[in-house]
DNA sequence: TTGTTTTTCTTAACACTGTTAAGTATTTTT
DNA sequence: AAAAATACTTAACAGTGTTAAGAAAAACAA
């Protein structure tokens, strides 16, 4: 059947073409710059078509999220060579704040925004946090090895990962969401968001 | 000139009425619930004259904004009377939490969304985040006094601040954005969430 | 008391938003 | 060529924040 083949390139062709069209709102205007009916002027359809390609805009949103953790590997690839497993863990805090300061509104959609998990949470068939599972995997393994080296205090492992997780997800949201500029001097925002996390393994560190 | 008095206290008895019927909405139906239209609805005026006495919708979520910080007050007033700047940290911290996860949308508007932000940023006259700067300098208050009981390490105080301001502010955010849950049992995610803050303290602790 | 001015409030509109029921074109199959 | 299935559109619903222009009410002056 070369028709069925063809006619399901073609719909998945049109589906990546209003991705492209939504990565393309997205990257120039945000969040608020993505909406249904520009996306159709886009693909030049009418907004209800869109509807038949993707359930609703947040399964939309969750495919720019997912688009998003494939940036954040990016940031975090090189790091895998570095032999001190300290050292990698302050590397790949680095990475990610790095990564939260130069991608706000991805970073949104991938910790902030309630729209990709109530995507995830409305789906019937089983659907996990893929990208932010991964994430969570690789900082707890970096954890683990730091531990099995003494070099840091042991700990129950998922409980450490989640305050290591959240204290340098709170610096880069609280900075992204103009609190930290109100309560420091604003200039130097940014060297201070580092100290902080030189604060952290500092802290963490056995041997210092 | 009693009408001009009379007048004046008219209008300051309408402007709370704007924001009682604010807090109400917020209350009951939370930020998407809160709309210029509904207020106007609930006082009995038309949408226009909601605008005569505040300038848009950011200024009634900065005022609401403001609300929240005092119920964070009240949550961390019983903490005066802790001796240990350690132990009263650890309280502080758990106070904290606790507030963010009663009062998610409160904790929303105070650290999340842009809204109250704008609203100070646009303001001609001068500005500052005064519930943020109040709470933010009572933590620096309590880590000095740490410091200087030679309790924790010897540090610059304002990322080490920031660095547990955003330990905790990160758990509690990931946690309302349904973030935490999806990498962790979701039985135990709160627990977790207490244990991620012991070893926070525990880490900081220079006698343990 | 009448006329004028000032203050207060409303009507109507603009330009959007996500989403859906119902109907039209187009294409494929019988 | 007729029937069935697929693909797409029109029009509407029910909202959103905000503003220009005009009406109603109250206060002041003659």
């Amino acid at each position: 059947m070369g028709i069925q083949e063809r006619k399901e390139k073609q719909k998945a062709e049109l589906k990546q073409q209003i991705l492209d069209a939504s990565v393309k709102l997205f990257s120039e205007h945000g969040y608020n710059g993505v909406s249904m009916r520009k996306i159709a002027d886009i693909i030049e359809y009418s907004p209800t078509t869109v509807y038949l390609y993707y359930k609703d805009k947040n399964e939309i949103l969750f495919e720019l999220h997912e688009i998003g953790f494939q940036k954040l590997g990016e940031y975090t690839q090189e790091l895998i060579d570095i032999k001190n497993p300290l050292v990698r863990l302050y590397k790949l805090g680095e990475n990610y704040i790095r990564f939260g300061l130069e991608n706000p509104e991805y970073y949104d959609l991938m910790f902030l925004l309630p729209a990709p998990m109530d995507f995830i949470d409305k789906q019937i068939e089983h659907c996990d946090w893929n990208g932010g599972g991964n994430a969570f995997d690789f900082l707890k393994a970096i954890l683990q090895e730091c531990m099995d080296k003494d070099l840091i205090k042991k700990w129950e492992l998922n409980s450490m990962a989640m305050a290591v997780w959240g204290a340098v997800h709170g610096l880069v949201s609280l900075y992204n969401r103009k609190r930290l500029e109100k309560v420091s001097d604003e200039k130097d925002v940014l060297d201070t968001i580092h100290r902080s996390l030189n604060w952290i393994i500092n802290t963490m560190d056995k041997t210092s």
